[in-house]
DNA sequence: GCACGCAAAAGTGTATACACTTTGAATCAC
DNA sequence: GTGATTCAAAGTGTATACACTTTTGCGTGC
């Protein structure tokens, strides 16, 4: 996700720091899994020369966080941070949508009307991780048909960085519901609505992170109890 | 500049990557020029290890290009590129200055006051690379003054970028103006009139993009015929 | 039985080695 | 003299070696 940006090809580093975002984000890896840098080169069968270098890019992705001389671990954003993210995007995604409401072709919206098609699908065969996916693409594939491949890059990050938040915090948001207010979204851009799309935009940002259990009391008391290790 | 996320201390890696983003935001370093590792690593007295992590950053910061089997230079935005930073700031920052605006306390104006003092003083002093770094931590210090280190990182990265093409494109904005631009703003941020900050930024941001010689004729070719190895 | 300490195991941080690619220059054919 | 070819120098990509740090498990003293 997101990671369309450079031509990946042979690049192997690169191999390697999209197989563990993919993990991450399809939830076979959990926030706190260690990342050992011997086991992860085994797996792929290259020296720990590549490995580091790919988990060095996820520390920047802040998908890990790496402590020095304790090694990876999947990141564990905290709850400030995961208001932040939400705040930085909804500063994003408000204005884009705006742009996207007078600016889109009709060929442009009927783009978006098939990736919610390819979401309900999603959903019906319950496709879990390729749900996941879509429905955090819909915000980058809105950013990529402005032309904009620095939003898109941006905004991709802090989606990635949300998948991670919604998975710690166990998110009470539907998928269905998300899929929903999506289409809510491009309706108002097919009617040039452009008020309508900003106020639907930032209500359903809102909505997922309500729901979110960003509760300050008892902070990560039972992530700390549960030994999540490999 | 916008590298203070995350404590440096002696991490060798960080240093070497802090001292050519200096570099070249402070112009010492011009786009294109190659940066081969073992001279680096030389420099530093390190092994490449660290001199390629190092440049891996840069490249992920987008201050550097890294072609595979062909190393490292000094990146050379392009006119498309420089829009899409300009636009992405300006939705940014827009939203910014808007909570700035309610939100500032008369202690962080005060606070923004003093740093368009140093502004001012570095003006005086014809200190040309500390009123350039200056000038664009202006942006980021307000980031971080709302609290939001996400946005504060985010900003970070998109005015070092900045500094690149205002360095590629020749901006023949003056400094003075930007930093009268700077003084009207935190005026607006002190009446609290959220309208009047918000025009005023995108204004000053329009400015300086403005002002840079984003000629689509005749597009680098000059850029091209100069060699600009080191 | 419990805590402390110590030593082996595992893991990270940096340097170095070596294969392969690009670059540049000298040579040779014409 | 011009253009192609080849070969050495320089540079990048990956693996490996080794020093140092953290972790873990065991044994000892109390």
């Amino acid at each position: 996700m997101a990671r369309t940006a450079d031509p990946v090809a042979d690049n192997l580093t690169q191999r390697i720091a999209d197989s563990i975002t993919t993990a991450i984000v399809e939830r076979r890896l959990m926030p706190g899994t260690k990342l050992a840098e011997q086991r992860i080169a085994d797996i792929f069968k290259v020296s720990r020369t590549l490995v580091r270098q790919a988990l060095m890019q996820l520390s920047r992705d802040h998908l890990i966080t790496l402590e020095p001389a304790r090694g990876a671990r999947v990141a564990e954003p905290g709850i400030e941070e995961a208001k932040q993210v939400f705040e930085t995007r909804n500063m994003l995604e408000s204005a884009m949508i705006k742009r996207a409401a007078t600016e889109f072709t009709d060929a442009q919206i009927a783009e978006l009307r098939a990736h919610l098609m390819a979401e309900s699908l999603a959903l019906q065969r319950t496709d879990v991780s390729g749900r996941t996916r879509l429905l955090a693409d819909f915000h980058v594939v809105i950013a990529q048909m402005l032309g904009n491949q620095v939003l898109a890059r941006l905004l991709g990050d802090l989606v990635s960085r949300c998948s991670l938040i919604a998975l710690m915090y166990q998110s009470a948001h539907s998928a269905e519901h998300s899929a929903a207010e999506h289409v809510a979204i491009v309706d108002a851009l097919a009617r040039r609505d452009a008020r309508a799309a900003v106020k639907l935009m930032a209500s359903h940002l809102h909505n997922v992170e309500r729901n979110l259990r960003l509760d300050p009391r008892a902070p990560d008391l039972g992530s700390v109890l549960l030994p999540h290790r490999l």
